[in-house]
DNA sequence: TTTATATATGAACGATTGTTCATGTGTTCA
DNA sequence: TGAACACATGAACAATCGTTCATATATAAA
């Protein structure tokens, strides 16, 4: 590495994880990054929906809500089930719930 | 939705935050939505590193590292040092190594 | 089957993003 | 001063993204 005065004892070289994983953790906050879908999650934060039904809470066409919620599934942030013609989304596991509330808590710093 | 009572007798979860706070969320969490800040931030993960030790140890240009650092340095999650010509980055608190703490472990499921 | 309803998906378009290249700013030392 | 070094930044371009629109699929009821 480059030549300038180090203060404190550099403790042994650290290394990063594997490429892959780097690229899949991005991957995975990039879907947290699009507010329409962290209008989903938090829509689905305590309860089921239909697809329509966060379409109507949301103000959203029901087709940009099913792209989204592909998305979602697609990241395993989000489980479903269908119930006749309706399919009801949901939180797939506490994981996605910690994930937001650490963001929130950095941003009420 | 519903309407909430004057006195609620029970927790209200299906308020979502406010709208501002919402795409606050979104925009965090798009800066971890990108491989090279994902990188820089691992890089930085127990130690501080000047501008060109960062570009050299991920194989990036040194204007592309000091892009996202600005980036990086907006969103706090980032914070720096002056020492003559050399400046050095660091993580700005343990929440930023909590977030990537909780992103590892949702894709280790 | 036919019709109605709920959801999913493909194409396309405008908007946003990350990089490179060139240059500007700030600091040190001769 | 002036040269050299470390870093920051503006413009521009290709690539990616999220939406809309049109249409396809799946289920239920008639």
């Amino acid at each position: 590495m480059a030549e300038h005065p180090t203060f404190p004892a550099e403790p042994v070289p650290e290394e990063l994880p594997a490429d892959e994983l780097l690229y899949e953790l991005a991957d995975l906050f990039r879907v947290f990054g699009d507010s329409t879908r962290i209008k989903i999650l938090y829509a689905l934060h305590d309860r089921e929906l239909c697809v329509q039904d966060i379409a109507n809470l949301l103000a959203l066409s029901q087709s940009a809500v099913s792209h989204q919620l592909r998305v979602l599934k697609d990241s395993k942030l989000v489980r479903f089930r269908r119930e006749g013609k309706t399919v009801f989304y949901a939180l797939d596991d506490d994981h996605v719930r910690s994930i937001l509330s650490m963001g929130m808590d950095h941003l009420e710093e």
